[in-house]
DNA sequence: AACTCGGGGCA
DNA sequence: TGCCCAGAGTT
């Protein structure tokens, strides 16, 4: 059913009309990026992998309360760590990456979080999607962040094809008005959670942008 | 490109 | 019980 390829500045339009509709339904965003530090934010997105945001915000809550600093974290044993972030999944891992993280920001970044894609991911357990998200809402560097849901949604929704994330980021980049990319992901997690869902049928019916989804064309 | 880590939520 | 989740590293 290879229908016909429309044509980029349509689908330009089309995301922009999406974007400007799903803000007005979802009205608050970034609610669960409300870190108070680009270290604090990056933590908390390293424990986010395979983890819902809201376990994620829960764990760090208190975890932050403990540890405030790289050298916290690895001022404990690791098998300290993994308990503090157990709920997380994959916490082995995770601990090991985080400590690892924190020895690296010490003895090369000064103790900073990095503020450059090369060098966020050069840091274990952080890859593209973690990197992106800090440089995009901790220091306003455009950026767009490829996850389950944003690959799910623009599938559907006609706005990219594939499950590349890396060429989904860039064929967005092109398509993204430059206003909302800080808030994109954002609005499809949202959007992707409340009606146009993974694991139960998507509830077309409540849909605020079905007008511009070919999937009801 | 496929596989592994992994507890937790939800159908 | 089975499938999925604001991923990243290894082979």
């Amino acid at each position: 059913m290879p229908t016909k390829k429309e044509s980029t500045p349509k689908k330009k339009e089309r995301l922009s009309r999406i974007i400007t509709e799903l803000r007005q339904h979802y009205p608050e965003p970034r609610i669960a990026l409300d870190y108070s530090s680009p270290f604090e934010l990056l933590i908390a997105t390293m424990l986010s992998a395979q983890c819902t945001d809201e376990r994620v915000n829960q764990v760090t809550k208190a975890l932050f309360k403990k540890y405030r600093s790289p050298n916290d974290y690895i001022a404990v044993p690791q098998e300290e760590l993994e308990q503090d972030i157990f709920s997380t999944g994959f916490y082995k891992a995770k601990a090991k990456n985080i400590q690892s993280c924190c020895t690296r920001l010490l003895a090369d970044f000064d103790g900073e979080v990095p503020q450059t894609l090369e060098e966020l991911t050069s840091l274990a357990g952080v890859g593209r999607k973690t990197a992106n998200v800090v440089l995009s809402h901790c220091f306003d560097i455009p950026g767009v962040v490829v996850d389950t849901h944003v690959t799910r949604l623009v599938n559907r929704m006609g706005i990219a094809e594939g499950e590349d994330a890396v060429k989904l980021e860039f064929a967005l980049m092109k398509l993204m008005p430059s206003e909302v990319w800080r808030d994109f992901t954002h609005l499809m997690i949202m959007h992707g959670r409340a009606v146009c869902s993974a694991r139960s049928k998507p509830k077309c019916a409540e849909c605020p942008v079905a007008a511009d989804c070919p999937k009801l064309l």
